[in-house]
DNA sequence: CGGTTTATTTGTCGTTCGATAAACAAAGGA
DNA sequence: TCCTTTGTTTATCGAACGACAAATAAACCG
């Protein structure tokens, strides 16, 4: 039961990567079919065969994204070994991303169909969703903190906290769209970190 | 030199106002002339005759956008007594417009076009450069802080003090989209504000 | 009143949009 | 070798896009 039929003359995971080229520079609407063809040099019909519709093609695109741009930042929140170190390093991850000299500067998951037209619902529901991944994951991880007996639950809370971080992991992405250098974000970064210790001061290591 | 030619049929200015709400959800290119003319109740050349174009209405849009939802935030800024007090007013005012139950739940000077089509490259640099002008506006305000001697210049530079609360105001609009209630953005600006103190003390009353 | 000016209505321009239908081509299976 | 299966090519679909031309209508000026 090997691969029956005319097999295909181009690379899916390479037409996949130029195609998240495209939608990371354009946004989902602004990236229309015939730029895609032209990006992959595949027909707009051999697109549809092979990845079923616009929206479709988005979504593994998105997919590709998170275990490519998506993974620095979530190593640096699994890999640390503190959750203020945690945090910190995912933020200074973040910033490195959106600041690559080969790749827009921001987070395309964030920009790239936070608006749009009431057809694309669907598409804005779905990065919301994957936004909303992100508030889950550092929450996770502030909660392995406080397991891990190096972070106190702080009395703002801990999903107050990560909402913070979340948000400040938003704004960077404005910020990088905008110009700002990475070190101008680093500045940011150290800002937002400022916060940490008043609001989740370290254990007393009483009895540890 | 009266009125020459035939008179209006409709009002400019609540044109404008249906312009915007149409932008406000839709954002720039997921607007369409059609949904203008239905939304206005004016035949698209009619539209033409008095905006000039999708473009110009825009532009004008966004002004009118600056002078209403935009100025909550701005009179924070500029009548709250302190820095501190004018920072965090400011947030808060953010929060307020970007949770009003009759509009959108975001700023739409973030998020109304982010990304696009190359051929709409003009109007995100509009945007980009109205988003500049946030950060000088803050930026202003706590170099006016430092000539009140009510904030004493912190060793991480105004313009990184400034440009933190930017990236957290532009997150906020975000959060408040992926539908963050008022109370959790409450949260993330008690936060946010936990920073200031670590940053820039108040200045000591000697003398003073 | 006619003449000028400006706005509206109506229809449509050429382009682009996402998406397919139909015909053809290249592989494996029997 | 012929059949089936699958992908590609080519052409195009109907709809929507931003924008405008031409004809008509309503005001002021003289």
């Amino acid at each position: 039961m090997a691969t029956r039929g005319r097999p295909r003359t181009f690379d899916p995971d390479t037409a996949l990567r130029q195609a998240l080229d495209l939608f990371w520079e354009r946004g989902y609407e602004g990236t229309s079919l015939n730029d895609l063809a032209q990006a992959t040099g595949i027909a707009s019909a051999s697109i549809y065969t092979c990845f079923g519709s616009k929206e479709n093609l988005f979504r593994k695109v998105m997919a590709l994204y998170g275990t490519t741009s998506g993974e620095p930042p979530r190593r640096a929140l699994r890999e640390q070994p503190t959750a203020r170190a945690a945090i910190h390093a995912m933020l200074r991850a973040t910033a490195d991303e959106i600041t690559r000299p080969d790749a827009p500067h921001y987070c395309m998951l964030i920009l790239a169909a936070p608006t749009g037209a009431v057809e694309n619902h669907a598409i804005r529901e779905f990065l919301a969703g994957l936004r909303h991944d992100q508030l889950t994951t550092i929450k996770d991880r502030l909660a392995r903190g406080v397991t891990d007996g190096d972070l106190t639950a702080p009395p703002a809370g801990l999903d107050a906290l990560a909402r913070y971080y979340t948000t400040v992991v938003q704004g960077l992405s404005v910020q990088a769209r905008d110009g700002a250098t990475r070190a101008e974000l680093e500045e940011v970064i150290t800002c937002a970190m400022a916060a940490w210790d008043t609001l989740a001061p370290a254990p007393s290591h009483i009895g540890g």
